[in-house]
RNA sequence: CGGGGCAUGGCGCAGCUUGGUAGCGCGUCCGCUUUGGGAGCGGAAGGUCGCAGGUUCGAAUCCUGUUGCCCCGACCA
C-alpha cells in the first residue's frame, strides 16, 4: 500500500496465522502467558527510560486533540515492567514470564523486501522477571530451548550467533539468523565451527605487548603529498625504505579516523580511532560501540572548527583527551602496545616514523570499531572467521534492571527487603518468518509451504466440465474437512488443466489431490508438492489415503 | 539522509535522441470452438502520457519545478 505497509491477503493470513500458532505453542510450553497491549502509547513511560529520545526518528510520534504526545510502540519493555510493578509485589510472585504477539510500528528508514521488512509488522515479545541472576539465566535458556524449537518447526536454515545488546540495553544476547545470502545482517562463524557472532559482537583480543627496546625515536620525516594510506605507503617506500629492507605497507601505519558522535539529546561529540592502515571503521561495529549516539561523518566544517587536526595527517600527538584537541582518542585492540608505526605528524605533508605505542603516545582506551574480514582469527581461537549473510529471525537478550530501575519495579524478598527485578527480552519476527520462509521454501514453478505452515493442508484440483467429476471433487472436499483437513477446492470450469496445476503449483499447498480423468478408471490422484511425485488411489480410499499423507508426514 | 533509476490503458513495456492526431504483449468483455500441463478464431471496450508551469502553430517527446515509487548505502524483529 505504501513502503512497508502491506495488506494480507487470505492465503497469507492463513500462513501468517500458523506461524502465530507455533510461537504460541512453544510459548505457552514454557509457562509464558499470553496478554495483549495497546499498541498506542502514552509518552511518559518511554520517556522514563530515556526511549522516547533514544529511538529518534525510528518511533511513530502523534499528538491527540489535547497536545498530548502518543507513539505508536516499537517494542514494549516500558509496558511489561509497569504492568508487572501494577500487578505483583513479592519475590513469591516470580519467576514470571509474560509474552504477546502483537503489531509493533517503527519508522524504518529504509524499508525493504516487502515483507521482510515492514514499518508495520507482527512480532512475538515476551519478558521474563526474576530476582536474581540465576533465575534470569534459566529464563533465558528456557527461551532459547524453545527458539530453537519454533525455528525447527518453521522450517528453515538458521545461525544462533552472539549479538549486541544494542539500544535495548542489557548485556547477555544472543540472535537468531536465517542464512540467506541476499539477508540484511553480516555475521561470522569460525572455521572449526565453535564461535558465531554478528560482527558487531565480534570482539578482538587486545594485542599482547612486544618489545620495543631496539626501536629506534621516533622521527618526523618529510612526506610530500601523502594525504591517504596508499600515498603515504608509496612515499614511504621510495623515500624513507624500511632499515630491514621489508617494503612498507599499509599494516604499519596508523590511521586516525575521526567521527562526530550525535548523542540522543543532540550533543555532537567527536571521536578520534586509531587502527592499522590497512582497516577501515565499520560503521554498524561503532554504532553499536557507542549507542545509543549515532555516528556522523566529520565533515568539513568539523575541520574547520578544529584548526588543530591536519586532514590526512592527523596524528596521535594532537589527539587524546589530554592532547592539543582534547578529543577522545581511542585505539584498536590489535595496536599492541611496543608496537612500532608510521603516522601522521600533524602538519601538512609530514609523517613520524618509529612512534612506539605506550612509549611515544598514548590513546584514552580502545573501542571494537575496525571492520571484521574474512580470515581474521577467531576471537577464542577456533581457526578463522569466514562471513555469511543472515536475516534476524529472532533475538533474547539479558536485559538486567535497565527497564526495572528506570520504573521501579521491586519486590520484596525472603528477608523482607525490596531488590530490583531483572529481566530478560525476548522477540521472534512473526510477519517476518512468513517471507523468510517463503524465501527459503520454493522452485522454479513457485511456493512450496511446509506442512505446519500451509494455508490449507490439501489443493483439491477438479479437472475439466465433467459433473461427476466435479461432485465427486465436491464430496471429496466435503469428507476431508470433516476429518479436519482443510481444502482450497479449484472447481473453476472455464480454466484448462494446465493452468490449474501451474495455479496449484504456484500456490505451494504440500499435498495436491487431482480429480479429473482418471475418475473414469475410479482412481484420483495425490501428488506431493516438494518431491512431485504421485500415485493414483481408489475414490472410496482416497479420504483416507490423503488424511494419512496430511497426518503422516 | 546520500547515490542511481523509473513514472505512458488493469499489469508489463515501446515511443522521447531528431516535437506532427499514442502503439505492442498479457489480461478484461462478447460469440463459437477447445479441456491432463499456462487453448484457437472472430469481435469489442479501455489512456487528462505522475503533477504544475514554460518554449512552440503544435509537446508523451524539449526546458524548469514538484510529487510518488523502485534499487544501492548508514538503522532494526
Amino acid at each position: 500500500m505504501s513502503p512497508g505497509i502491506y495488506t494480507w491477503l487470505p492465503l497469507g493470513l492463513r500462513v501468517l496465522r500458523n506461524v502465530e500458532r507455533i510461537v504460541r505453542e512453544e510459548m505457552d510450553a514454557i509457562g509464558a502467558q499470553e496478554l495483549l497491549f495497546p499498541a498506542l502509547l502514552p509518552r511518559e513511560p518511554y520517556e522514563s527510560t530515556g526511549r522516547w529520545a533514544e529511538y529518534g526518528e525510528g518511533l511513530f510520534r502523534l499528538t491527540d486533540r489535547k497536545g498530548s504526545d502518543y507513539l505508536l510502540g516499537p517494542t514494549h519493555e516500558e509496558m511489561f515492567t509497569l504492568a508487572v510493578k501494577d500487578l505483583f509485589g513479592s519475590y513469591k510472585d516470580l519467576p514470571l514470564t509474560l509474552y504477546q504477539i502483537q503489531t509493533k510500528y517503527r519508522d524504518e528508514a529504509r524499508p525493504r523486501a516487502g515483507v521482510l521488512r515492514g514499518r508495520e509488522f507482527v512480532m512475538k515479545d515476551s519478558y521474563s522477571f526474576d530476582v536474581d541472576g540465576a533465575g534470569l539465566d534459566a529464563a533465558y535458556e528456557a527461551h532459547r530451548a524453545a527458539y530453537v524449537r519454533i525455528f525447527d518447526r518453521l522450517g528453515f536454515d538458521y545461525v544462533i550467533v552472539k549479538a549486541m545488546a544494542g539500544a535495548m540495553g542489557g548485556s547477555k544476547s544472543e540472535e537468531f539468523l536465517a542464512t540467506a545470502d541476499n539477508g540484511e545482517d553480516t555475521y561470522v562463524r569460525s572455521t572449526a565451527g565453535s564461535y558465531a557472532a554478528n560482527v558487531e559482537a565480534v570482539v578482538v583480543p587486545q594485542a599482547d605487548p612486544v618489545d620495543c627496546s631496539a626501536v629506534p625515536a621516533a622521527h618526523v620525516e618529510d612526506t610530500p603529498d601523502t594525504p591517504t594510506i596508499e600515498t603515504l605507503v608509496a612515499s614511504a617506500n621510495a623515500n624513507h625504505p624500511r632499515a630491514d629492507g621489508r617494503p612498507w605497507t599499509a599494516a604499519d601505519t596508523l590511521k586516525n579516523v575521526l567521527v562526530m558522535l550525535v548523542h540522543p539529546d543532540g550533543r555532537r561529540e567527536p571521536l578520534a580511532i586509531g587502527l592499522p592502515g590497512d582497516r577501515e571503521v565499520d560503521v554498524k561495529r561503532l554504532e553499536a560501540q557507542v549507542a545509543p549516539a549515532e555516528v556522523a561523518p566529520f565533515d568539513e566544517k568539523d575541520f574547520a572548527r578544529h584548526t588543530d587536526l591536519v586532514k590526512g595527517y592527523i596524528g596521535p600527538g594532537a589527539l587524546g583527551e589530554k592532547g592539543a584537541t582534547g578529543i577522545r582518542y581511542l585505539l584498536d585492540p590489535r595496536v599492541a602496545v611496543g608496537s612500532v608505526w608510521v603516522t601522521g605528524a600533524d602538519e601538512p605533508g609530514r609523517h613520524v616514523f618509529d612512534l612506539v605505542h605506550g612509549r611515544d603516545f598514548t590513546a584514552d582506551g580502545t573501542i571494537q570499531a575496525a571492520e571484521v574480514r574474512d580470515g581474521d582469527p577467531a576471537p577464542d581461537g577456533s581457526g578463522t572467521l569466514v562471513t555469511a549473510r543472515g536475516i534476524e529471525m529472532g533475538h533474547i537478550f539479558q536485559l538486567g534492571t535497565k527497564y526495572s530501575a528506570a520504573l521501579g519495579l521491586q519486590v520484596l524478598d525472603q528477608h523482607g527487603k525490596l531488590v530490583t527485578v531483572t529481566m530478560g527480552s525476548y522477540g521472534v519476527g512473526v510477519s517476518r518468518a512468513v517471507g523468510c520462509v517463503a524465501e527459503g521454501n520454493h522452485d522454479a514453478a513457485g511456493l512450496i509451504w511446509p506442512r505446519e505452515l500451509s494455508p490449507v493442508d490439501v489443493h483439491l484440483v477438479a479437472t475439466g466440465k465433467d459433473a461427476e467429476v466435479h461432485a465427486t471433487a465436491e464430496r471429496v472436499a466435503a469428507d476431508l474437512e470433516a476429518r479436519g483437513v482443510s481444502v482450497l477446492l479449484d472447481d473453476r470450469r472455464q480454466a484448462s488443466p494446465g493452468v490449474k496445476f501451474k495455479d496449484a503449483e504456484l500456490l505451494g499447498v504440500p499435498t495436491i489431490v487431482v480429480v479429473g480423468k482418471g475418475l473414469a478408471a475410479g482412481l484420483i490422484e495425490i501428488k506431493d508438492r516438494r518431491t512431485g511425485s504421485r500415485r493414483e488411489v481408489q475414490v472410496d480410499g482416497i479420504v483416507e489415503a490423503v488424511v494419512a499423507e496430511v497426518r503422516g508426514a
